[in-house]
Formats: structure tokens, sequence, C-alpha cells
DNA sequence: GCGCGGGTGCGTACGTCGTACGCGGTGATG
DNA sequence: CATCACCGCGTACGACGTACGCACCCGCGC
């Protein structure tokens, strides 16, 4: 009985080996689910204890951690985008082998998951009550803003840390804009509305964004490669919005609106119809803002 | 001089054949590119004038046509997401084999470009003038609801098209949104305006449910597998969110506002608010709404 | 009539991806 | 000193999008 026979990792039965010793793991991947568990546990205090390499050496190549693969992670994403992420090319990036990596990371949507929260950390909260709710609120949504252009492939995968995934700093990030409505005393339904209703605005504008980043990153490859330039495209000259009479209402409007295509001015613009949207509702409700 | 000296499709430069007939495409892609063109030109006149197949036949295969590649790629996409559909998958849907698709869509890209522009036409556009600004913008609000609920894939294609390409139906979509704004007296840059924030905000949500798509679809493939139902998300109840004092502001009003996951009922309420923030704009500018 | 060459349909294959699997080296232990 | 679980990572597999080219066919010049 005081023999383990359950693997330590998935706790599936294990058979015991013919020698003395008992088995500890019953597959690879367990093992290394493992490896990765202890590594976690133990981050960075072994340099003091143990006997582990120095680091500081010239010769001795830096070590692999989770830190180095997230910090090239993003790297490549940020330079080239989500899909030119892959496995192999972080691995080269850092000089090692493609499996080296998956020793410290379990999959590649761990990987980005840790992007997610590495990147979100990046960019600091305020350490400061807002003076007033459309302060905080005009706080976050500027800092939701500079995380989209720093990292605009966030947006594709914050989604999926919305409901399903608990994500800690999502959730710091959302406890601090909450802030913005203390000492309103709001109902917590309401507070959650305007949460919402703010964040879908913002995460709007910002899928806009990511698409504009997108769109020229193609158009710059496809430029590369064929040296053409369409202009042919929504916000071309020979678009077919402009044709005269085509699209009588949205043609003048893109023309007046966009045509110095400025996405911060209608971001902050449209960010105060939404809070004057919160405000006439504090004001149906007669709390004073 | 009278020879043909450039390929009909691309217009580079081709060299003569040795037979006196000349050639006319510089590539195979070239080829396939005015083979498209011409169908696309001559699209179901034919069989009143030409000797095609019947179609009515019950053992003749039917033929293949782009409609009914898009109409598959719309299935795959809308029962299983985006990321299952595949050129093969299609292909073996249809009966037919992978290249045999390429016929008849240029690429991958094209094909889902085909399925926006195709589910986009799905979803009929109001015929009837709306009764003032805030009605119609409600109606095209809800249609976009309908949009994304029936194609959940959309949202991530539609951002392509915003301003990079042009796309008749979302053209035709704004159009419409657009004579909410009749009679108003707005100038363009501000109907611009208003329609920025609205459909940032409805584009938000759209990316809030399509997120819980595909996140419950992910948890139906691991619970598939794996057997176990994990309630450690966000929404779980052994939520870190939940943890008393953990996250004293977001904690309650995930809990008020978000027990009942009525994201319908969230879509309405900020709706109202955006609303009211374009109404707070037009009484400022002194239009009676 | 007949051969030949270009149009047509699609099968094969290439380069990419994520990652499961398993091999050789290693070090503690009997 | 032999042994065997563990460690690090190289190889390989099955997917993907699609370029390339083969086999067939048909129409034209001889």
């Amino acid at each position: 009985m005081s023999v383990q026979l359950a693997c330590a990792s998935c706790g599936k039965p294990l058979e015991a080996t013919n020698r003395g010793r008992p088995r500890r793991y019953c597959s690879r991947a367990c093992q290394a689910r493992a490896y990765r568990a202890r590594r976690a546990e133990a981050p960075a205090d072994a340099p003091a204890g143990g006997g582990d390499a120095p680091e500081g050496r010239s010769d001795a190549p830096p070590q692999l951690t989770v830190e180095r693969i997230v910090r090239a992670g993003i790297a490549v994403a940020d330079a080239e985008g989500l899909d030119a992420l892959s496995m192999r090319r972080v691995a080269m990036d850092l000089g090692m082998s493609t499996m080296a990596l998956y020793r410290h990371v379990a999959s590649k949507d761990e990987l980005v998951a840790l992007m997610v929260e590495a990147a979100m950390t990046g960019v600091p909260l305020p350490d400061s009550p807002p003076r007033d709710w459309r302060h905080g609120l005009e706080r976050a949504a500027r800092r939701d803003w500079d995380l989209y252009h720093r990292h605009p492939w966030i947006l594709s995968k914050v989604m999926v840390t919305t409901r399903a995934y608990f994500s800690p700093a999502l959730a710091a990030d959302s406890e601090s804009t909450f802030t913005s409505f203390d000492g309103l005393g709001l109902e917590p339904a309401d507070a959650f509305r305007y949460m919402f209703m703010f964040t879908s605005y913002v995460q709007g504008v910002a899928l806009t964004y990511v698409s504009d980043v997108e769109a020229e990153r193609q158009a710059r490859l496809t430029a590369k490669r064929g040296e053409e330039e369409p202009a042919t495209g929504a916000g071309g000259a020979r678009s077919p919005l402009f044709e005269p009479g085509a699209y009588p209402r949205l043609g003048p409007a893109m023309r007046a609106g966009a045509d110095p295509w400025d996405l911060d001015a209608l971001f902050v613009s449209g960010l105060a119809g939404v809070l004057d949207g919160i405000a006439a509702d504090l004001a149906r409700r007669g709390i004073e803002s």
C-alpha cells in the first residue's frame, strides 16, 4: 500500500517497475507537466541556494526560462503579428531547438495565454484614485488604448480570457476600472452594466484598429511581392464608395469623417458619447455625478 | 504587332509559341483566373442559351459552382467555427477533390470573403424608412446582432473588409443604417462620428458573444476528450473572482450583473446608453430629436 | 484524316504548422 | 560497477494552403 501506485501528475494507476524503485509518471506528458510545475513553484530563489549556473558568464548560453520564451513570443507577435508566431520561430530566435520550449510551456495556447498576461501586466495600473467616475473611465480607456497599440494581437486573445478562463491581469484591470464608481453608491448590477457598455465600446474600436494594422501588414506583404498599389480599397480614391450617387449617405460621411483617418480622435469622440450615455443614466437614477 | 504578346490575365509579356497559334496565358494561375472571370461574367444565363447539362438529372452529380462552394463553407463555419474550415473539408463535403475548388475560387481568403458577402446578404435590410433615428439605429443593431448570432465567424473577417477592401454588402448595410439620420440635417462628419460610436459598441459586444461561442466549443471539445468539467473559469463557482476580499468591486459586480449571463439584455441596455449619448450630443448641438 | 499543341480537370507534392513519441546520455542508487 | 528512471531534444506524423504538372480532350493547320 505504501508503494506509489498512481502517476504523480495525472493520477492514473501505474504498474510497478520490475526494480525495487517505483516509477512516478505514467507518460512523458505527465513527466513534463510535473517538471513545469516544479519550475513554477521555485521561480528564482535557486541562485542563492543551490549551485546553479552563475548566468553572468559570457560564453555560457543563457538558460531557457518561461520569461525568456514569453518575451521572445511577444517580440515576434508585436513585430509581425500573431500569424507569424510559431514555436519553431520562437525557438530559433532563442537559439534553441523547437521541442526545448515544451519543457517550459505546455503548448502554444499556454504560451499565448502567458504572453497575454505578461503584456497586460506591462502597462501599469494607475495608483491614485480617480477624481471622479468620468476621469477614472477616461484613464482606463486610455490605458486599454495604449495596450492595444503596443500589442494589437492581444485583442483576439483577450476574448478567450473573458469568461471561460480566469486571468489575474484582466481581473486586476477590471477591478481598477471599477474604482471609478467608488462613492457613487451604485448597485453592483448597475456598475456592471456601465462597465459592460464601456468595455464593449473600447473593444469595438480596438477591433477596428487591429484590423487596420493587419490590413496594412498584408498590404505591405503583397506590395513587396507584386509591387502594385491597389488603391481600390474602401479608403482608396477609386473606391466604389465615392462613385457619385452610389452611396449618397455613406460616401460623403466617409469623406467628411474619415478622410484624414484619425482613429484616436474618433476614439476620444465616441468615448465622450459613451460617457454621456452613462451620465444620462446616472441622472435618470437621481445620482449626481 | 497584331500577334498577342501579353498574358490575357496578368499582362506580363509572353514569348510566342513555336506553332502558328499564339499562347494566351503566362502561367496556370493566370489561366485559372481568366476561367473564373469568365464564369463570373456569365453567371446563370447559360442554361437557356448553350447546351448545358440539364442539372435536374438524378444520376448526374451536380455541377460545382461558386455558390455551392460558398454555401458549403458557410455550413462548416456555422457549425464548427472558422478553424474547422479548410479547403479539403469543403471539398470533401461536396464530394469533390480539393483542387477542384480552385477552379472556382482563387484562394481560401477569397472563399472567406465570398462567404462574408453571402452571409451578410442573407440577413435582409429593412425596406421601410425608420420612424426616427433612434428606431433606425435600434433596428440596425438588432440586424447586426442577428447576423453575428447566425454567423459568429463573420466578426473576425468583417474587420478585414472594414477599410482595406470594399465590400458591397457591408456598404449597403452602412448606407441603410445611415438613413436613420435622414431629416436631421446633420453634417456628414457628425453622422460619421455617431456611426463610428454605434458600430464600435455593437462590434464590441459581438466580440464578447463570439468569444463565448468559441469558448463553449473549446469546452465541449475538451470535455468530450477529458470528461472533466473544470468550473474554474471566471464564470465558474470556484472562480478566484469570488474569493471573499480578492476583488471587492469586480466580484460582486459579476455576481449581480452576470450571474444569469444574459448577453441579449446587456446588449440592449448598453445600446440604450450609447443612444442616450448620441441624444445628448444632438441636444447639445440644438438638434431636436 | 490526322497530328499537335494549348485548354481543362485534378492528383501529387512541397513547405509550413503543432506536438507525440522515443532515443541517447546521465546520475543516483543498489 | 551495473542499472534504470529521468532529462533534454531530434525525428516524425498528420494536418494545412496551394504550386506544379500529368493525362485527357478538342479544335485547328496541314
